[in-house]
Parts: structure tokens; sequence; C-alpha cells
DNA sequence: CCAATAGTGTCTATTAGACACTATTGG
DNA sequence: CCAATAGTGTCTAATAGACACTATTGG
């Protein structure tokens, strides 16, 4: 109730402080993978975390992802890569030494050569996501940060369903296999290759031919395809039932 | 980049404020209305806004946005009613009193018989969000809160299609004909009452029949149903097309 | 009776999924 | 040649949408 405070009374309300923690999702050898980075101070000292940092009296928030995102990885949102808000994590007691909203982000990414590390010397790496979720005490993310990547996760899934995301995980030009690859590895299901080849190619909007050809795959020379502009996908690509 | 960083020192990062906003959204003589109320105070002093105020130092965003609810509409979260998190809102300029943050939140609910006044004096309404999303200059809604809106109602169009959540808007007991005006009110379309009918009560889990009947509604007795246990549609209710 | 709403049946065009088959490369 | 991947054709079961028809109330 803003009009029942005093507004203008700092005391007024409780100082919080903002940050942004970003679930980086690539697609690996197969495998859906996660940068995380190495603590290196208390709290979870030597934990690996999500990436993140606080916003700046001066930024919004999709900036302040977006500067995290440069930092940590060099990559710039837009043109390929995909960035979008994805949910605020203000539980009280989620940060020990002080009352912390983090406004999470789910970034999703072309493979790329190696995560660099941030300004200062901590380390980071690319890690399946079922890794950094299974793992029970010793080697779990630290504060809420499997919550958070799980949720990044789902909704990933899920944006791969309607949207025509997937391309975002994809280089500049790829083959239909290498798209169907990307839905493989993010859902963890086989997708038989000839329906999934009719059902992409027939969505008008999403995949544009390029013209050339590539064998990088191995085998009979396949079509090359940027992103469509389409966003939307219609019909949609049905992940199939458990 | 925490680690970068005092974090114990206050100076190290800037100070926010954070709220929640309420996007309530109801469904009343056949439009989807919001709940809007009247601001008191300057900035945008007798303009019409979201209800929602600051969260408070020990408790968590869902929490201050039930807190929110239930001192704005005496509703409380759970049994018949939807609170969920929608996005944040946290452009520097977005309040021209300081640096707030705001977690938006969104509120499905039955119909119900008035808005009540906050603990002040503000007034409070039910408007057709059509009403509130077209007014230019001086009915508009104040801060950003016409985006926010706009988010709320695109967020509940979408999750009516594959959710349960129509149920929501519905009172604990409802016809299929009470559930169809639910969706063509949110949707702002005409459905086809018998393919509904079917649908609606071949989707399993989505509603439990309870044995009575009503004609409140006039013409032959309906059945009257109560929602069921599932969340998610499966097969999912399709939006025709545009 | 008529008007209104509830509910069922049926037809058709479309689609998801299974899978046979051909095409084109490298080794 | 064989193995691998690309791409097309075809069949079937399920489904969305159109719409005829019957059922049961109030006025």
């Amino acid at each position: 109730m803003i009009a029942g405070m005093a507004p203008y009374d700092p005391s007024a309300f409780p100082p919080f402080a903002v940050t942004v923690d970003l679930v980086v999702l690539t697609v690996r050898s197969h495998a859906l993978c996660a940068l995380a980075v190495r603590r290196g101070e208390p709290p979870y000292q030597g934990r690996w975390a999500l990436p993140g940092g606080f916003v700046r009296g001066d930024e919004d928030l999709s900036g302040a992802a977006a500067r995290e995102l440069e930092e940590e990885t060099g990559l710039r949102a837009g043109s390929g890569v995909h960035l979008e808000q994805l949910a605020t994590y203000g539980d009280p007691k989620r940060d020990p030494r002080m009352r912390v909203v983090s406004v999470a982000h789910l970034v999703l990414a072309p493979d790329l050569p190696a995560p660099r590390a941030g300004g200062d010397a901590r380390s980071a790496r690319w890690a399946p996501v079922e890794e950094l979720l299974r793992n029970g005490e010793e080697g779990a993310l630290a504060f809420d940060h499997a919550r958070i990547l799980a949720d990044g996760v789902e909704r990933a899934r899920s944006k791969l369903e309607y949207s025509a995301l997937a391309t975002a995980f994809c280089p500049p030009e790829f083959t239909v296999g290498e798209l169907r690859r990307v839905y493989e590895a993010v859902w963890g299901v086989a997708l038989d290759p000839r329906n999934f080849h009719r059902k992409v190619t027939g969505t008008v909007g999403f995949l544009v031919p390029t013209g050339g050809t590539t064998t990088r795959q191995g085998g009979r020379p396949a079509q090359l395809f940027r992103a469509g502009g389409a966003t939307i996908l219609n019909p949609p690509m049905l992940r199939p039932e458990v």
C-alpha cells in the first residue's frame, strides 16, 4: 500500500539489494549444459554457482543481465543469442548476508569454444544440467541456484515446443539434423528424423534455406538453413508424451 | 559479479525499494476485468493504478503479494483463487521518486460482490481491461502499469490454453456453459457450445460432476461441476486462429 | 406454443506418428 | 561394396471444427 506509507521517507521501506543471475544454456556433445562459476568468497566459497551480480543504479534489469553475460562469456545478447527474463527469487533467507532479491534471466546460446573467466580469477565451466541438478550435498549449486536452474531448464524445454527458440542453440547456418539434435538434447528424447524433417520444413517462417550444403555430420550432404523470422511456431513442435 | 565486489560493504551496491504489484483479473458480465485503485498521492495523484505495495523486510515475494491481495479484496490466495508471479519491472525511471523494482503477480479470481477499499480511503473498482488498456492520456494507468496489465492479460490468455486455470474465474460449482463464457470473455472470441462441451468433458481431470443441476442461466437444466485436480490440460484447449 | 440453453451424434479435413523406401556422400 | 545421414512417400489412428439433431426448462 504505497499510499498508506510515507513514500519519501527512506526509513519507510526496507532496503534491498537487487541482483541478476543467469541461466546460460547451450548444447554440447548431445547434452544440455549450463554455465557455472566457482565462488571465490564466502558464503559457499569454492562451490559452483550461476553467474550473476548486482544491478547498478542506472541500468535496467535486462541491461544488467546483458552486461553480466558479456563479462562472463563475451557473448552479446541479440544476433542469435536469446535473453529473456525468467523469474524473481526473494526468499528473505536465500542469501545469509543480507536481503537480496535476484531477477533470474535465461540465455540460450550456440555451442561456444570455452567459457572465459570473469575479470577476476574465478573459474568457469560448462556442466551438463543433469549433473548440476543431480548432485547431492557437496557438488550442489550455491544459494537457491539449483531451483533457479531447474526453472530455467523447464522454461527452455517448454519454449522449444511453441517457439522457434531452438535455433538460438545453433550456429548461424545449420542443418535439419543439427536442429533435431538440439531438440533431442534439451528434451532428452529421441525423435524420428523423417517426421521431424517434414515437420520443421513444413512450418512457415521457421527455417530459410541458404542454398548451401554441408557434409560435416557425415552421410549425404544436407541443406543448410538459417532461422526464419517466425518466433511462434504454428503448428507447435509437440514434446513426446512421457 | 558478486565476488568482485565487497559484499559486506553497504556502499558496494545501490539500495532499491522492492514492491509487488497485482494484476487481479475476473470476469464480470461477459468482460475480462481488472482491479484498479485510485492513487491518493503524487505522483500520478488521482490516476488509476494497479494495487500493490512494499515488500516487508521479513516476508517473501509471494507472501507480500498474498498480503496485498487480502488487504485490497479480502481474498485469500489458494482455495479457488490463483496467484502466480508474473514478471519483474525495474526500469530506473519507472518511479520518479526513487529506484523501485516491482515484482508483478497475477491473480485470477471469481466474480466478486464489490472491491473493498484498502485500509485507507482510496477507492477501488473493477474495470474492463479493454477500457484500461485503450485509454489515451488522461485515463491511462499510472507508472508502467498499462504494460504490466497487458503482460498479465496475455499470460492469462495463454494459460487458459494449456492449463485448467479457467476454473479459477468460476464459483466453486459451475456449469459447462459458464466455463465457456469465461473462455469467451478472456479470449474475446465466440466458441461453439457443442464442441466446447465435448472437449472439456472429455479432458480427464478437468471437471468433476457434483451431481447437482441448475437453471440459473435459463434453458434446460445444466449439470454442475467443480474443478478437477488436473493443472495441465491434455489435450490443450486451442485458442481459435485470428 | 416459442425461446433459450444443454447435450449428443456424425461427417470431413487435417495431423501426428510409424515406417518403407530412395538419395548421396565418405571410407 | 558398406555405413551413415538426408530426404520423400504412404498408411493409420486421432482430432478439430462444422453442424444436424434431440432434451428440458421458463414464459
